[in-house]
Order: structure tokens, then C-alpha cells, then sequence
DNA sequence: ATCGCTGCAAAAATTTTGCAGGTAA
DNA sequence: TTACCTGCAAAATTTTTGCAGCGAT
């Protein structure tokens, strides 16, 4: 149950300190677009798109390629964590240092707000759909699409 | 548990005859095109794509654009089930008359084989997390990947 | 100074749309 | 006949790649 909001700027900004250090201490460089993505991704708890993060940028901004670039190596670095709800956009949430980033979320599927659901109910199933096949190392994707109360009339 | 495999070739023609029916009986046509769809779609029981299917044509064929302007129609009328793997294909499968096509996959990450899996977990689930926040008509998509026993070595 | 990083342009891949002509019922 | 369909071409989206030059350390 990881805090996801209200930090204050001085935590936060310490906390994008942490973030740049992770970067700097594999051999990467901290240049502008990404202290921006990483500021634009601590400012929203939520999947962004690449596209929505390169709409975010500040004044000066950066290319689009530069964020999908950027979200790759964040990616495997275990830094972003990436999901997909269905439409063509891959999106993309910070990770905490030692979260997996193994959660779920609940999308409107009219107004598309989200809702994070930090637990995962598969675990079990997981094991039990593995052994039943033959498969190893398996995992899952799962999302749920439905009407939040405010879309609802 | 409905059966997808199997068919003898005159249960097949028949069950084919069906499809059509259903696509007559609400005054869309058959064509060409459409009727190779629908074979092709009960000859592969696994979730196939739109460049799939063109690729499984049979001399002459159709363009790609009308592979795609008949998933749409046959998924509104309710004959194919969507799904979506995260690459970015959508991948369809037939749908038996009155199947709601809510099932999973466990697909392989190395060599794509698709393993279906009948039952879902979640309903139970789905319930609790539209009431906890206030959602209606709450569905969800869910996939396993893995390595399959024959990619594991 | 050295790699790595960025912008720009172009390409790749999937999917959608417009239009003129063809076809099932 | 008359809608409905199809092929072809073009466009829209998301994402990737090549290349020359800039920049962080």
C-alpha cells in the first residue's frame, strides 16, 4: 500500500533527487526531458501516454521521440511500469524503489478516470493455471473497465 | 464448456450455415468475403488477426480493408469475441451462439501458442470492486503469459 | 573528449475513411 | 432495383529507426 499522493515539495523534490540518482548511478545521463518526464510522471499518479506526457512538457518541451525513447530505458530499468488498457497507447506509471509494479487499475470506460487497485487477487489462480499446462514463469494482465458514479447518469 | 474443435466436415458445413443465417437474418449479406472469414475463423480455434485471417485467404482473397470492416460488423452483431494481447494487434475468435465470450488465454511470450481457459475467477471479485467504488457494470480483460512446456528449454 | 542523447525526418505497422463501382437479395 | 459491399488509395495513430549534431560528465 504504497503512498501515491500528497508529498510535500521538499520530499518531492528530494524524492526526484532519488529518482535522477538511479539514472546517474547506471552509467545515464540527466538531461532536461527526462527530469521533466520523471517530474510529469511524480505529478500524475495515474497512466500517462507517451503522447500525454509530451503534452504536459513545460515551455521548451521536448520531441515525442525523446519520451518514447526515454519511457523504453525507464522501462528497463524497472523505473516505469507499463500497461495497457486496450486502446493503441501503452501507459505508463512511476515505480517506488522496490515496488514490482505488479498492480491493477479500475477505468471508466466513459469519462476515463482510474482508480488504482493495489491488490492482486491471482496469485493463487496464477500457480494453479501453470502447473495445469505445463507453463512456467507465468503472469497476467488485468484490468477492469466499467461506469464511475459520476458517469453514471 | 463448449466445444471448439473436432467437428466433423458436415457438422462443420452446417454449423457454418448458421453463421450465415445469423448474418442474413439482420439484413446483411453474404459475400464472398465474409463466408471466408467465417471458415477461416472456425478452422483456427485460437484468437487470430485481422492480417491472420487476409493471410489465410484462399486464392483471390479480399483486401485487408474488408477484413477489417467485417470484424467490426461481426463483432457488433455479437459473432466474435475481441481480444487483445498488448502487442498491438486486436486478435478475434468465433463465438458460439448465446457464448458471451468472457474467457482467458495463456499464451506463450516465446512461441505464441495459445492455451484457452474456460473458466473466469473473477466474477466474485468484479462484484467487490464495483461496489467498493462506486462502479456499475464493471467488467474486466485478463490474460496469462508464460513459457510454454516446449519453450522451456 | 567521449559516448550518450536529442531533434528531425522518414518509415513501419495497425486501423480508419472516402469514393466510385460492383453485387447479393 | 436498391441498399449494401468491396477494392483502391489515402489518411490517421502509435511507435520505431537513421543520422547528424549537441551535451552531460
Amino acid at each position: 500500500m504504497t503512498k501515491r499522493r500528497g508529498l510535500s515539495p521538499s520530499a518531492r523534490r528530494q524524492e526526484i533527487a532519488v529518482l535522477k540518482d538511479r539514472l546517474r548511478g547506471r552509467a545515464h545521463k540527466i538531461t532536461g526531458p527526462r527530469a521533466a518526464i520523471l517530474e510529469i510522471l511524480r505529478a500524475h499518479p495515474h497512466p500517462l501516454t507517451s503522447r500525454d506526457i509530451f503534452s504536459a512538457m513545460p515551455r521548451g518541451g521536448c520531441d515525442l521521440t525523446t519520451v518514447y525513447r526515454s519511457m523504453h530505458l525507464l522501462e528497463k530499468m524497472g523505473m516505469v511500469q507499463r500497461f495497457d488498457f486496450g486502446d493503441g497507447a501503452a501507459r505508463f506509471e512511476l515505480l517506488e524503489e522496490g515496488d514490482d509494479g505488479h498492480h491493477h487499475h479500475l477505468v471508466c470506460v466513459k469519462c476515463s478516470q482510474v482508480v488504482e487497485i493495489e491488490q492482486c487477487f491471482l496469485r493463487e489462480i496464477e500457480r494453479k493455471i501453470a502447473s495445469q499446462n505445463g507453463f512456467k514463469a507465468v503472469t497476467h494482465k488485468l484490468e477492469f473497465f466499467g461506469l464511475c458514479p459520476r458517469c453514471q447518469r
